[in-house]
DNA sequence: CGAGTCGTTGAACGGAATCAATCGTCGTGG
DNA sequence: CCACGACGATTGATTCCGTTCAACGACTCG
């Protein structure tokens, strides 16, 4: 879901690709800053280690999606960056990133937009997860799922990845896909889903 | 928490402040984008209609946060700013920040580097989320609040206020931190907490 | 054909939300 | 100045529902 910047990295040329095995580090907390990334493949944790030891997961990304775009306007990384399963990066310089973004009012324009989309998203996100009910949670990504002046639910990722994107066990899931469409609010067709006309 | 942007706009003057009433609109779905906020007083939610007459909500913005940052590359916005409660709110011209940020590729910068912040922050906030142990992740957390080079915990909101951010009931946030102290493994001192050294 | 993954359902358990009650503090206004 | 109300902090008891474990069928891919 935050494909967005990974989408325009993508148009970009990458200086690299680097394949990591389980385990492997992509950088290190305090590594100088030379590149931002996108997974290509597998899967990829940011993890911050504090000065006790204790380590805190930041985030997970995910294929398609980028991260530590944070590190364009800092000098060193402040997390480490560990594959989580055997993965592919792309990485992308710094240098030639922020020197398109700063000859190119255009394309700092698009990159500010996909940032604040971003953000949206995410924030969105948040908010799901503050509605403690399962049911009333799914109803209301579904809704959100909707295409605009149609009833049927876009649905791209399997439904297994959707339940982790909503923070629900997949069985809980889909049994509230189940109590949806027993309830008529939803209509599953092989793959697809609807909304019940009223 | 994401004070950051509305930090950032805090420098520039703003067109005009507000007065909202419980339940006045902001702004509407589809309403040309002129502005955009920080909330100075209240808290501001963002919704969405969709066509079936359904409405989820988006975001919810406190004290000191910025929203709609996403309307200064969108001509209309797409969602609406209702308040929650009465609010007060700052409006920033978009045509001001947009060429402030297009003749100033420093400002451009730091306004990059504040929404690429902020990516980060609700990403970590998210995959807290993911932590379904109160205890564990009120810990987390507090791993995260800790200031580099001390045991000393960096808390400042209302402990009530930090317990919806973990996305707690303030009651379950208590016990958590209650549990983390009979354990040894932080020490209260009125309003501070610290890590207990090993 | 077998391994792996997704989708699905059942049963049981545990823990977080919820309701309720109390205390302390702070600010406000009479 | 004190009474009052609002709100944060705290603890107890109960309920509920989402996670977890387990098992199975369908499908794909090598």
């Amino acid at each position: 879901m935050s494909l967005l910047v990974g989408q325009f990295l993508s148009n970009l040329n990458p200086s690299e690709c680097k394949v990591l095995n389980k385990g492997d580090f992509l950088f290190k907390q305090e590594d100088t800053a030379l590149y931002i990334y996108v997974v290509e493949a597998g899967r990829i944790c940011l993890v911050r280690y504090t000065t006790e030891g204790n380590s805190v997961r930041l985030h997970t990304s995910f294929c398609g999606e980028s991260f530590a775009e944070a590190a364009l306007f800092s000098q060193r990384y402040h997390c480490n960056a560990i594959a989580d399963i055997s993965s592919r990066v792309l990485c992308y310089s710094k240098k030639e990133i922020l020197s398109s973004l700063h000859n190119n009012t255009n394309e700092s324009d698009i990159f500010m937009s996909l940032l604040t989309n971003q953000i949206q998203m995410l924030r969105t996100r948040l908010e799901l997860r503050n509605i403690l009910s399962a049911n009333e949670r799914v109803l209301q990504y579904l809704h959100l799922q909707t295409k605009p002046k149609s009833s049927e639910i876009n649905l791209t990722l399997p439904l297994i990845n959707i339940a982790h994107e909503l923070g629900l066990a997949h069985e809980t899931f889909y049994r509230a896909l189940n109590k949806l469409e027993k309830e008529g609010i939803i209509i599953r067709q092989d793959k697809k889903l609807y909304f019940a006309e009223k």
